[in-house]
DNA sequence: GATGAATGAGGATTCATTCAT
DNA sequence: GATGAATGAATCCTCATTCAT
């Protein structure tokens, strides 16, 4: 019996991101994200149940690859202006540096065919945010937010400057973003 | 008869938002928007080329009508941070109370389908929000900033929130949206 | 705007009595169907709800005609033997005309795919049985019998014999036809 | 060895059966069974060729099952008429206790799928009929008839009365089963 | 022998669009 | 202008079967 062969798996991946990327989400397929993972199509339901089962699965772990790119690095020896601003500027640079990734994720996060349930384990991929948060509490560098309104002033908009940076809408460059984490420092600080 | 012709477009344009608020994009085939518009699917093609003249017609329109909701109210004699946080929440009531448009409108803000002309086209409908910028450069009430960065941290932060609280994951109340529009203004203010 | 056409219909459904009988049940698939009948398959879902709704309605449509073959020159004149086996005769004459009809009939009689409701609304047409039965009472002719007993002796044997004599088993020329007659009436009469 | 192998041809062969019963045929694939039996499909390939031949091969050992049900008590002491409404009880009780074998062998009774060589192996389970009739002609005390007319009035209505039984469609008590034994007994008798 | 992975072929069904009235 | 009929292309998914271990 052959086994389960997870560089499938994550071939599989990596081509949805990417067919996502391309042709947008109407025309991404089964056999179109098959064909550029170079499997049968009949394979994909090896490893999903069905197409909304592999979606939702898919844009889990594109949240986790993100949360790594944006996490890895921090440390408790950072301020929290420090902290926030590293993340802020690694997940920019993530993003910018896997368009697919932002394409998948953004037109996923607006649709019914990420389930609820999906929806809330990718929180979980945002926590050490309210770790930070928590931190500041005692210092008193932040102010004390609802983590939606933290989201609204900090994810939001790195993502909407990376998808106008990679449209060619205008260029961001270092300057430009540390000026919005700037912006970003100033809604949320104390 | 030239009533009757809008009307029909009216009700399409209508049924559109709510076919897509109810079940997904994916969902929205031509006949499902035609049923719920109460007109014959190839009555469609009377008023739209093709599926994507549609959506891209009915895009600008919903651009349009939130427009109008933000900013028909504004006047020379507000001040400039007066202004701003009146668009906004012009605009959070509008999507709080239109749900259908904002489901169209995030679903279809990050989609292929939309042209890049369409998205140009409805970039005019925030047109007074540069001028209000304009303004402010006198009296140097706001920083000089690209409309990007402006839009990343008032119109992205507000999307957000309304989503949030649509979806009950956060209930944001009155006090709680003055305090997003405090961050925003704190964000963009000199 | 076209009319549904009746034609269509009736091309659909003589093409999937040819084609179950061909090919048998589970090569019937509706793409099969639909070239013999010289539509697009999907033309068929303009006409039915969906193959389960086909196979049903085509299964009364059988049914219907098979009956009419059955029933159509019973007379109030003749005795309760004689309208007896002129059904029988003309059911048998009818199913070996029609090997496409008894093949499809008897194939789905035992389907899972046939619903309760139609197998039902399918025993409407036997009613005149039952009238004959009826009728008997009053001159005795006939034993009183639940109406399963008399199917089980009057028109599976006759389904059993049209199958053998079709498949070439044994040659059921008039005369054993007619020795079957006399079986089935010894079996119900008084 | 042996003992291992033949446990799982019958696994096989009763899941089959459940499977068929409970599903039905357009549902009865092999995975389906193989979960059935708790084996892999592929596992059913050791066993036999291919579906069609496993099909077949299914359908001699239950036409063999019920061949054992209907003849095993059969003694050279009974009477023609003894024996024979022996062995037609033997079958309907059968029937009922083993619905979903009923459900196989009436299924596959008219398919395609059932090839001339099985359908003519099927018949030697029928074989005992013939050696009751055979001895009826010494003592005439049976019609010289044909076996398929036979048939046709003993084993096709008791395969009749037991699924309307089953269905719920008419309850088949022992008074009507005598009733129906009669009937058959009173069409073949000399 | 036994199995889960892998797949090409094919299944039912839907869809955007055009046709004919 | 308005419509329901008609359809080719495409969609998701399942299946019987084979492969590799």
């Amino acid at each position: 019996m052959r086994m389960k062969d997870d560089n499938k798996r994550i071939a599989i991946y990596h081509a949805a991101m990417d067919v996502v990327n391309e042709n947008g989400v109407d025309n991404a397929s089964m056999s179109t994200i098959a064909k550029a993972a170079g499997v049968s199509s009949s394979t994909i339901y090896v490893y999903f149940k069905n197409k909304v089962d592999m979606i939702n699965k898919l844009y889990l772990m594109a949240k986790q690859e993100s949360s790594l790119a944006m996490f890895s690095d921090l440390s408790e020896e950072m301020s929290v202006e420090e902290a926030t601003k590293s993340w802020m500027r690694n997940l920019y640079q993530y993003l910018i540096e896997n368009p697919a990734k932002l394409s998948f994720l953004e037109q996923f996060h607006t649709s019914p065919t990420i389930t609820e349930k999906t929806r809330k384990a990718g929180l979980k991929y945002f926590a050490p945010v309210i770790d930070i948060q928590q931190r500041a509490l005692h210092t008193q560098a932040m102010k004390s937010l609802p983590l939606p309104l933290v989201r609204a002033f900090t994810f939001d908009p790195i993502m909407s400057l990376a998808r106008t940076h990679l449209q060619g809408e205008y260029i961001i460059d270092a300057d430009i973003l540390e000026k919005a984490l700037e912006m970003s420092w100033g809604s949320i600080k104390e």
